[in-house]
DNA sequence: AAAAAACGTTGACATAGAACAACATTCAAT
DNA sequence: ATTGAATGTTGTTCTATGTCAACGTTTTTT
């Protein structure tokens, strides 16, 4: 149950199997359906999440009803709706399982009394941010200037699994084109 | 010389004065001239800048010799190439004062030494990630879908010190427009 | 103060990609 | 396995915005 993430604190920090135990403890797990949302538009998030199965997207919906997709998340990842669960203000966004899944989840709470309780925590939390800042920012200097054939060529070269795990019409919300360009500028790959 | 960093960190710590006169010991000062280069685009980052007074720009230069502005620091803000500063790789990217400036400068090792020493830094640095982040991420989430005028408007509502320090030139290069439309976007306001 | 360079504005034109629609295909639930 | 819904594809049309160029204005340099 918690052997994935067992793994991932063990690679990324000098913790003991006991403090590591510990730590786990903290988790309880969750499977999902397909399509399940994790977090509502107007919900303060108070957890994390570590995908041991499936995938994540974190979205929004604009005022005419459309979706644009901001994010995904795989197996061995953590995920949240960050920005909310840091500010505890309304996420404005939602968190939804793509596929059927298996979460482990710690409260907010938890979450922060590790990272003050175990400076090695601290630095998973640091490298999660030092992480998300660089790969936010890729993405935004990725695509400046880019056409829709570059973005698409980005992603591959970028998140090679994004293309094979999520629909074109995720993908496309997520590279900020239309299905229909997505479509076009496949054929020409 | 060292006012401004030092009400900085008291704001956000509860760090003793003694302390923070220990960590402001490891700041250096510079001054530069208005478009002077801080770190170029192969360098790799070993500085970290708090800016007492002026302005810093994060952009770099495509294949066609077009720039594009990343970011924009002021007063009171750190700033620096991050990615690079944290992965210790080229920066691919420009650091540039656009005004004549007072930096303090601190070295990358000192930097995390006082992270790894004091807890309370720590925080900040911590702060500083997760303020990067959301910020990353609300200028992704912002100009996704967004038309020329609808970017204009979310920059004078998030960043509005933006439009009024830095040449249409850049804001433009910075919001992915071209200088024509936004001279044109800025009428209709 | 003069000259040069950079920047801002505006018009005319070109174009990538959005929108829409029709149809094909795949997926998912029973 | 069958059926309905969601997704993907492709053609046509339309629009926002880029590009280029000319001109005016501001800034920088000498």
């Amino acid at each position: 149950m918690f052997r994935d993430l067992k793994t991932y604190i063990t690679q990324k920090t000098n913790l003991q199997a006991s403090d590591i135990d510990f730590i786990c403890g903290h988790f309880t797990t969750q499977k999902t359906k397909r399509n399940q949302i994790l977090i509502n538009y107007y919900d303060i998030c108070e957890d994390y999440y570590f995908i041991n199965k499936g995938a994540i997207r974190l979205f929004t919906v604009n005022k005419e009803g459309l979706e644009t997709s901001r994010y995904f998340a795989f197996e061995n990842m953590f995920c949240t709706a960050l920005p909310s669960f840091i500010d505890q203000q309304p996420a404005l966004e939602y968190l939804q399982t793509i596929e059927a899944s298996d979460l482990l989840i710690i409260s907010r709470n938890d979450f922060y009394t590790l990272v003050n309780t175990y400076s090695e925590f601290d630095k998973i939390y640091r490298e999660i941010l030092e992480l998300g800042f660089i790969t936010a920012q890729k993405r935004i200097y990725g695509f400046q200037g880019f056409d829709a054939l570059e973005k698409v060529q980005w992603l591959i070269q970028n998140q090679p699994n994004l293309l094979l795990r999520v629909s074109n019409k995720m993908a496309a919300s997520y590279l900020g084109i239309s299905p229909s360009t997505l479509s076009r500028v496949k054929k020409k790959l």
